[in-house]
DNA sequence: TTGCTTACTTACTTACAAGTAAGTATCTTT
DNA sequence: AAAGATACTTACTTGTAAGTAAGTAAGCAA
């Protein structure tokens, strides 16, 4: 694997997560990586390669941090800390979350864009909404309705609750952060 | 009041919320209306003013929502249903909130825009703090920890609870929905 | 009736974004 | 040693976005 394009994955993912995806162009990269504009052109020839790349990227990451899980044997609190421990980082960082700087933009994104990210945002929910059943049938959860609903709802508080918080106060998605655990609480 | 004036920022904010304010130019807006670029130019000099002026125009429309309600006397359960029947909406239209929208590109944006838009933000966490307090406190909502919390948490829930149901599937709103609703019930 | 304001259009500039075609240096394989 | 393949650069094209300067037609006001 090339080094180079490494870093415009990196780095486009950034420039996605702190601007927006419209917000950036391929001198934004090249500029910052001292490579000319058509080097980023030679990995992605066009900006949706790069685009469905990095979610590919994140799918790929999602995956490794679902294997990590099993393999360490967490229960269903760990698995749910571990995620919320990936958008308490994002949110240090003045990040959003991938999903939802995306889904903003979602009208204008390319068809495998549009793919890529609904595939993404499917296998998270699912495996939300599964961690969620499997912890409330053993008593470690307690919520109302049903687990999909209630991943759907979970996973909307992390989302925009970075949005607001880079907007608003970063303090304030920590606010949420604990609020979502309170409510969990049996 | 110009009419022209008023299409254009209806035309601006319909394309911020259904592509994203990075993803718009002048001409979608001049070729839609039948008039040229220069005339978007003549009551929008930059675009940073229009974007500044459909958020100014956000608030007035949730100040009138506020008077209105104050006026026919709505209870907190029945001034927090017109809140989300303004989501309701949004979602029937594939159009998402103009806080998730802005907020996802918010670093892209010019200082009076981001000060608008963390007004207008201010304000929605300020009123919704207050009825979920005094709803509370008349026995109207249950729910743990303080009301600001609460406001934040609900505000993201219906922030990007638009932007993952038009990514995946209307229907998912309406069960973010719900399940914000049963959540506050005593 | 002259002049001022409003609401635009015409015609342009500047800049930049996206993308491509052709060339080149280096390493790698046969 | 010759022929690919890899990883780029040089130099360009095309299109579009943002913005502006100057002109104009219509209305209204003194």
């Amino acid at each position: 694997m090339s080094l180079t394009r490494e870093k415009i994955l990196e780095l486009g993912e950034e420039l996605i997560l702190k601007r927006g995806y419209n917000a950036f162009s391929y001198q934004d990269i090249s500029s910052e990586l001292g490579i000319k504009n058509a080097a980023v052109h030679y990995y992605f020839p066009a900006k949706e390669n790069l685009g469905t790349s990095i979610i590919k990227n994140n799918i790929l990451r999602f995956e490794e941090m679902l294997d990590n899980m099993n393999t360490r044997e967490f229960d269903e609190w760990g698995q749910l800390e571990a995620f919320f421990k990936f958008y308490l980082k994002s949110n240090r960082e003045d990040k959003i979350c991938i999903l939802g700087s995306l889904g903003s933009e979602f009208q204008s994104l390319s068809e495998s864009t549009k793919r890529e990210l609904q595939k993404m945002t499917g296998m998270i929910i699912e495996w939300l909404s599964s961690i969620l059943d499997k912890g409330r049938n053993k008593g470690l959860f307690k919520y109302i309705g049903d687990a999909k609903s209630r991943a759907l709802l979970i996973l909307s508080c992390l989302v925009a609750g970075l949005q607001l918080a880079r907007l608003m106060d970063k303090s304030d998605f920590k606010a949420i952060h604990l609020q979502l655990l309170d409510d969990l609480k049996p």
